[in-house]
RNA sequence: CGAGGUGUAGCGCAGCUUGGUAGCGCGUUUGGUUCGGGACCAAAAGGUCGCAGGUUCAAAUCCUGUCACCUCGACCA
């Protein structure tokens, strides 16, 4: 009778998807240690598990940056206020949430120092220095910062008031270099979210409304939660000429004339962790896809006491972390098997084996995998090959799952009815004729935003789902984080 | 920033209406028995009741203010 008590209560650490999916959502991150709140308000403090999730996120990333030519390179975080101000519509857009620096060694600063809510003005200060000649160009720089952005309302991952990112700023010769630039690196993170994080995602350009300040042009990703709600994952900026012509990031090119450069930019957060999350997570916990969690596999020795377990188990890790997994052993003493079980599936490690003298006198160990739940064996010969293949499997059973989650909320929509029916629960396709008024409305009756004019850009009919104006664009509307 | 809610031990909560010197469960520590889905027994440690004022012989409890967090909206990655 007692056990099944302790069952229940167990059953309710974590508010179930369903009832209430925010509050799943911090249970979630709380319970699995991934972050804590900070004594600066909306502040978060990235724990180990979390912060290891990062790193591994990092490293996918920063390859695929490095793959196409991109170097790292670390900026000051503090920008004096005359920089933020040098383009207008840069300055309109961040300055109500920027943080401010007024005083330093006791005395009031001449200049106030706005702490650097993103770095395009930092970079560009710099590029005016740095770029002379054709010679020069393409400059294509990164860096891995936080940023802060003084937000009202935070929660963990998705808005805080410091968080940590990439920025990548890139310095062009020509506007269709530029444009390239901004495409690439849309694909890039797109291929680190589905390759390494199985979230897949819908690729397209934002309309004006949302598009970045000071950029001429924003792309976005948008990532399908379980609640139905849209998160943008990443934007990368087309900047034209926008920033080089106040800056004056001019080279003198191959003809002899004076030009002044094409930018981009693209960021991505840690906010991919909390979409990670409402991606593949269930009422159990966490649900980490293979590539991007810091223990692959958890190896529990069952019934410690009795000879040889933990030796077998020992051994069995060290086939697989000889084979480059990230395996860790639980041999704690003082909690059960069934604690360590339940422990484990809420940090959402992807594998689970349970080594005890029943699977040693076989030969065997015993295999759970987080993603099904689904509880097999695997023989102890040959686990360097099948444990390998079984999280090869996991990821794309992560990725196939996630797809069909994305495929199954998204409608198209002829009318505002159907529209305001169809955001409630996914993505609706509808066609829009590019007045801001139409967009406004949307926002008005739906309570939804564009998130992208996908690049698939299949018609639903002719006409605009507000107006009923000729419209030839079709854009991509829901509710979103 | 608007509307609602919550702050009492590491975590989850009771106590507050009707003031009287703080309690329960989990966890933690120690010892023993257990060990294949959140084990059990025994002993122990742990709290200026979010903070600041006020009323009172006396405040977790009543009054005023303030801060933090959570949910739902408006704004943003």
């Amino acid at each position: 009778m007692a056990k099944e008590k302790t069952n229940q209560e167990f059953v309710k650490e974590i508010t179930p998807r369903g009832v209430d999916f925010a509050q799943w959502y911090t249970d979630v991150i709380l319970k699995a240690e991934l972050v804590d709140y900070a004594p600066v308000r909306g502040c978060m403090v990235m724990r180990p598990y979390g912060n290891a999730i990062w790193e591994l996120i990092q490293q996918d990333m920063d390859g695929r940056f490095k793959a196409t030519g991109h170097q790292n390179v670390a900026m000051p975080l503090l920008i004096p206020e005359s920089l933020l101000l040098k383009e207008a519509e840069h300055v309109e857009g961040f300055a109500p949430e920027v943080a401010w620096v007024t005083h330093g060694g006791g005395e009031k600063l001449p200049e106030r120092l706005a702490v650097r809510p993103t770095s395009e003005t930092l970079f560009c200060a710099m590029y005016a220095k740095w770029v002379q000649s054709w010679r020069d160009l393409p400059m294509l720089y990164n860096q891995w910062c936080s940023v802060m952005r003084w937000e009202k309302a935070t929660r963990p991952f998705l808005r805080t008031a410091e968080f940590w990112w990439q920025e990548g700023h890139t310095v062009h010769a020509t506007e269709q270099e530029a444009q390239e630039e901004t495409l690439r690196m849309l694909h890039v993170y797109k291929a680190c979210s589905e390759e390494a994080l199985a979230c897949p995602v819908i690729i397209g350009q934002k309309t004006d409304k949302e598009k970045f300040a000071g950029a001429r042009a924003t792309y976005g990703m948008e990532s399908m939660m379980q609640d139905g709600k849209s998160l943008q994952a990443a934007t990368s900026h087309f900047f034209g000429t926008n920033f080089s012509e106040p800056f004056g990031i001019q080279f003198l090119d191959k003809d002899g004339v004076l030009k002044y450069a094409h930018q981009t930019s693209w960021g991505s957060s840690t906010r991919l962790i909390g979409g990670l999350i409402m991606t593949h997570s269930d009422d159990r916990g966490l649900v980490l896809p293979p590539r991007v969690a810091p223990i692959q596999v958890v190896a529990l020795p069952i019934a410690a006491h009795k000879p040889g377990v933990l030796e077998g188990t020992a051994a069995v890790a060290k086939t697989l972390s000889d084979v480059g997994l990230r395996v860790h052993v639980d041999d704690r003493e003082g909690q059960s098997a069934g604690w360590k079980f339940n422990e484990w599936e809420m940090r959402g490690v992807p594998v689970r084996l349970e080594v005890g003298p029943r699977d040693l006198e076989m030969g065997q160990v015993t295999v759970c995998r987080r993603d099904t739940l689904e509880k097999t064996t695997l023989p102890i010969e040959g686990l360097a090959r099948s444990v390998p293949a079984l999280l090869d499997d996991i990821q794309q059973a992560m990725f196939n799952k996630a797809a069909a989650l994305r495929d199954n909320h998204i409608i198209s929509a002829e009318n505002m009815d159907a529209l305001t029916a169809g955001v409630q629960t996914g993505f609706v396709r509808a066609m829009w004729c590019g007045e801001r008024a139409c967009e406004d409305k949307v926002k008005e009756i739906a309570g939804a935003s564009s998130r992208v004019m996908p690049f698939d850009q299949t018609p639903v009919n002719d006409r605009c789902v507000v107006c009923g104006k000729p419209a030839h664009k079709v854009v991509l509307w829901a509710k979103a984080y």
